[in-house]
DNA sequence: GAATAGAACTAGCGGTCGTTAGTTTTCAGA
DNA sequence: TCTGAAAACTAACGACCGCTAGTTCTATTC
């Protein structure tokens, strides 16, 4: 057992452990986007190996089957946004002010289009297919998102009983802004998400959150 | 042409021109329901045979197709809301108050808790399965209701181009609250669709529309 | 450069899907 | 009550689903 630099279990990766791991983000990219357009059932592993160049069996080399695959996507899909909402969350209540965290929150879906959709989807199934580990992730961000409204600065006007209302009722506009963006384009002709509307989009949300929790002190009596 | 009580090609149907008809309804019933859970690729013809006591042949002779059903189901599902829609648009957009329309919307809703999510499936699939007919019923109201809230008294504080956006929004929060019910039920306990949570969403929109439409007349510089 | 494990492949199984053909039962109108 | 059509049924087809066994190619590690 000549060490030197010991063949340790488990030493860190150096940059890419294996090139089956690019292989397996590049399997959940068209995952994502296939789950987030078609859902669980509408999506086929053959479409997902048809839009990665690859036959079949070989997805299973890297997920052991359609579930785990659809697990690993929603995991990697939602876990940077509970990140953020934790890092939020930790700073304080009295400090974020809510106008800030839905620009964040804007900012992280632009990158992240599929995310919205794909949380959809989930809302629709009614959470049947969301991992324990990510139920018990989830779980906690609704009541701390009412929390750190109910001791933001022009949160007074309003009872302890509608805040939790006007959080969902805010996280609804937030993400069903992305999730109604192929229809209304389909509908209406404008592209929700060319850099433009979501400027707009951004502006309103702004404005609104400002009308209904308006933060300079003198407006409470 | 001595007409009579006349055997004329189409008379009005007395009260149920066929038995078979109440089987379609029966499962177009069935189907709505699994459509909006489930939606398109997830519900099984199967399943809606099961549903109502049926053999899969049988649904052949009411609906040419699975697509046909599901067609069928969206038509009769929209149809109510947008006669409501267009019943309001006609009293005049001046006596339209935004407030008026959306307890209207909610006590339709929730006679039709299946609609939101059915809605909703149709939204994320980018509306590729609306037939032709439907989606040229549907593409004006958006308009229409932009022009609404224009044309209401208290419009004044926002732009042009921000109420089509004020107009998505408000829909979002109207619709979505149906559909996050059943994963809200699971993370968090409360049941969104009981009568007093349901009053209190309905109380907390009021107060949100008068407040973002601030309706006196004093508030206009 | 040889050894070894990882990652791709071919071929195919059992099951379920939407759909159809053909037959029997049920029911409305004379 | 009789008759014809509407509406239910049985049986089964071809296509596609997720998944597996077994094999070949490829890349990492001494």
């Amino acid at each position: 057992m000549p060490s030197g630099p010991s063949t340790d279990a488990e030493r860190d990766a150096p940059a890419l452990r294996r090139k089956g791991e690019l292989t397996a983000g590049r399997i959940l990219d068209a995952a994502e986007a296939l789950f987030a357009e078609y859902g669980y059932a509408g999506t086929t592993l053959r479409d997902v190996a048809t839009r990665v160049d690859l036959r079949i069996p070989s997805l299973y080399n890297h997920f052991a089957s359609k579930e785990a695959l659809y697990a690993a996507v929603l995991e990697r899909g939602i876990g940077p946004v509970l990140e953020i909402l934790g890092e939020f969350n930790a700073q304080g209540a009295s400090r974020g002010n809510p106008a800030a965290v839905i620009e964040r929150v804007m900012q992280l879906l632009q990158r992240y289009p599929n995310l919205p959709r794909l949380v959809f989807q989930e809302a629709l199934a009614g959470g049947h297919r969301l991992t324990p580990m990510l139920r018990e992730r989830i779980a906690p961000v609704f009541g701390r998102a009412s929390e750190m409204v109910v001791a933001s600065p022009g949160a007074g006007r309003w009872t302890a009983e509608q805040v939790p209302l006007l959080v969902l009722a805010m996280y609804h506009v937030l993400v069903g802004y992305f999730v109604s963006a192929s229809l209304f384009a389909d509908l209406n002709g404008g592209d929700l998400l060319s850099p433009p509307m979501f400027a707009q989009q951004t502006a309103l949300l702004r404005e609104i959150v400002t009308t209904l929790f308006p933060a300079d002190p003198i407006a409470t009596p």
